[in-house]
RNA sequence: GCGCCCGUAGCUCAGCUGGAUAGAGUACUGCCCUCCGAAGGCAGGGGUCAGAGGUUCGAAUCCUCUCGGGCGCGCCA
């Protein structure tokens, strides 16, 4: 709709030669907006304004001029002059109409653009180390990424789905020896269990269901054979002091422990108790996002960019294009050329490369196959990286403005007004299969995404559990609910409902709501366009209320199966396009469009 | 100390990349079911858009500084 208006405005100015000059590198669509008062029309534009200082003339001179030379059409009723220069276009109830028409037709396709090949758009997102279940932190990155994913791909991008597996690295290692130690507790071998190692309960279940066949049970004398045994005990934490030394005491008793369980079990011994925990972890937490309705097209392993050979790939890019150089015998990447607060080095003195090689062998790897755009998905404490990882690609030549990331702040639990704590140690509630079980999949995922991604987000889990109008998601669920629940109740009383021949007495809408419901509708294909390319799904949930409240204030006004038939199957007609349009929305969502309640 | 994000109604937050008189929800007050969903609707009060400058036809929005809050600054991952 707002692509007709834009195509009008263009129109006019190609038949004024005379501001061409000035009107180069303006694009109508961009002078364009919906108007927040109906008394100036549907859409205004601020051309005359923008191009005023460049053509020298007044903007209502220019504004005149400008209506002046725009083409005839029956979609328009009229267009006026106001204000400082604004044009504003108030459209025919004949365009609205077949706006209608449009949402009846196209169904679910509404507001979704056709397919297009490129860019392709590779969204990384959650991404949480497979050292244990999701908590209600990667919710948030779940929830957002499969939107803004849905919101994508409704603006025709193809779009694919990764989560970077961070299975390499001393935390697996942790992992592992946490899994061979209670493998070994529950065969009778008790040693001190590491203050740094993994103790959620979690572990034990892995360790239950282990496949040990080849790995020997050891004696706690030889696992700790050298191992100063109390050195990962817990000791009170009075001080800062002594609290770093205590974490320095706990990180070397559980790397020891590494060693020897390495040294016991052989090196392929640990590694098959290390893969099988991992594995066991990331099928759990793809479990759990696939009940969320959060589903990936690839899980990418951190190991296989070394196993493939992608880092060293990476680091030779680098090395030939010089962006690499030795110091204190260390490789480093002169981030600061990038923007970078300092420095990063990619292979260590000890020869081992960092993780921050991995990440931009990963990145690399990202382009090498054929993605044009990558958005990555990161907490908030990850802003960090964003310049060096950026700086990586810049210097292996490619654009840095193809990665793209976007942060997510933190989330903060309420229960009876009190702020719940989250820590995993006092396990009171902090995994994301928890919150889903007491506020349900539809309320998480609506709650999730409700507030911008760059803004704490407080989750209230009382309101997110209420069925009342307290409660937003229900809210909505409930116009779609009230809607079908109507179209029921006409079948029901043996009502012959015609929405063909609703089509055609749409002019019977003269409501001030709902010609305002119309216009409501209308918006919804520019509020997709608008959500996906602020990757901000907070204004497709708040459009959705203010339509289900325009909905709702109607409805309530004018129960209508026993108007007159054409009035009513008109009515109707208006109804049906506000059902579509939410259920489409709620489905971007990914919160279901319920046939009751 | 340096860097990134944030500051809008009592509370939780929108505000369409600069538009016309700053909006919702919630809370509070009072109304509306003999009826196709009251899980709903209607009406009311509530603001120095943290503060100060600047840019221009026009600023909550862009720039600078100040104040306040969050996060990050390893040859860890």
């Amino acid at each position: 709709m707002k692509l007709t208006v834009a195509q009008l405005v263009s129109d006019a100015l190609a038949a004024l030669p005379d501001l061409a000059e000035a009107a180069a590198g303006i694009k109508a669509v961009d002078t364009l907006e919906r108007t927040r008062d109906p008394s100036h029309g549907d859409f205004a534009s601020n051309i005359a304004m923008r191009l005023a200082k460049p053509a020298r003339k007044n903007p209502r001179e220019l504004a005149a001029i400008i209506v002046a030379a725009l083409p005839e059409t029956d979609a328009i009723a009229k267009t006026d002059v106001a204000g400082p220069g604004f044009i504003n276009f108030t459209l025919s109830p004949t365009a609205f109409h077949a706006e209608i028409e449009t949402i009846l037709d196209r169904g679910h396709e509404y507001g979704r653009r056709p397919h297009r090949n490129s860019p392709k758009i590779l969204l990384e997102f959650v991404s949480a180390n497979p050292t244990g279940p999701l908590h209600v932190g990667h919710g948030r990155h779940a929830a957002y990424g499969a939107t803004v994913g849905n919101l994508l791909e409704a603006m025709g991008y193809p779009v694919s789905r990764e989560y970077y597996v961070n299975d390499a690295g001393r935390q697996m290692d942790i992992l592992g020896v946490s899994v061979w130690l209670r493998w070994l507790e529950a065969q009778g071998t008790a040693v001190p269990f590491p203050g740094a190692g993994y103790r959620g309960d979690y572990i034990r279940d892995i360790a239950a269901n282990i496949d040990a066949t080849g790995i020997a049970v050891s004696e706690a004398d030889a696992v700790l054979d050298g191992v100063a045994a109390d050195g990962g005990k817990d000791k009170p934490d009075d001080t800062a002091e002594v609290r770093a030394a205590n974490k320095a005491a706990r990180e070397t008793y559980v790397g020891v422990l590494v060693d020897r369980a390495k040294a016991l079990l052989g090196d392929d011994g640990f590694d098959r108790v290390r893969q099988q925990s991992l594995e066991a972890i990331r099928a759990d937490i793809e479990d759990d996002l696939a009940e969320f309705g959060v589903v990936f097209d690839t899980w990418y392993s951190e190991q296989s960019l070394t196993k493939t050979g992608r880092i060293d790939d990476a680091l030779a890019v680098l090395r030939d294009r010089h962006m690499l150089y030795e110091r204190d015998g260390a490789e480093w990447f002169p981030a600061t050329n990038f923007g970078d607060e300092k420095d990063r080095v990619v292979v260590r003195d000890n020869g081992v490369k960092t993780y921050f090689a991995s990440d931009i062998a990963y990145h690399f790897d990202k382009r090498e196959r054929g993605f044009d755009h990558l958005i990555d998905i990161l907490g908030a404490d990850h802003h960090g990286y964003v310049a060096r990882v950026r700086g990586g690609l810049k210097a292996m030549g490619y654009d840095g403005d193809d990665l793209e990331v976007e942060l997510v702040q933190f989330v903060t639990l309420y229960r009876g007004g009190e702020k719940m704590q989250m820590s995993t140690r006092s396990g009171e509630f902090d995994t994301l299969r928890q919150l889903r079980a007491e506020v349900g999949n539809d309320a998480a995922r609506f709650y999730y995404v409700m507030r911008s991604n760059d803004q704490h987000l407080d989750f209230d889990l009382d309101v997110a559990k209420s069925q009342t109008k307290d409660n937003p998601v229900y809210y909505l669920q409930y116009a779609h609910a009230r809607i079908q629940s109507m179209l029921r109740k006409a079948e029901e009383d043996g009502i012959s409902v015609s929405l063909d021949n609703g089509l055609t007495q749409l002019g019977l809408l003269e409501l001030a709501k709902e010609q305002a419901l119309m216009r409501e509708l209308s918006r919804y294909p520019e509020i997709i366009e608008l959500a996906a390319n602020n990757r901000a799904p907070q204004t497709l949930v708040h459009y959705l209320r203010d339509l289900a409240s325009e909905f709702h204030s109607w409805y309530n006004d004018h129960r209508f199966l026993k108007d007159p038939d054409d009035l009513r199957d008109a009515r109707l007609v208006l109804s049906v396009a506000v059902r579509n349009v939410i259920a489409n929305g709620l489905g971007i969502l990914g919160v279901s469009a319920p046939e009751s309640m």
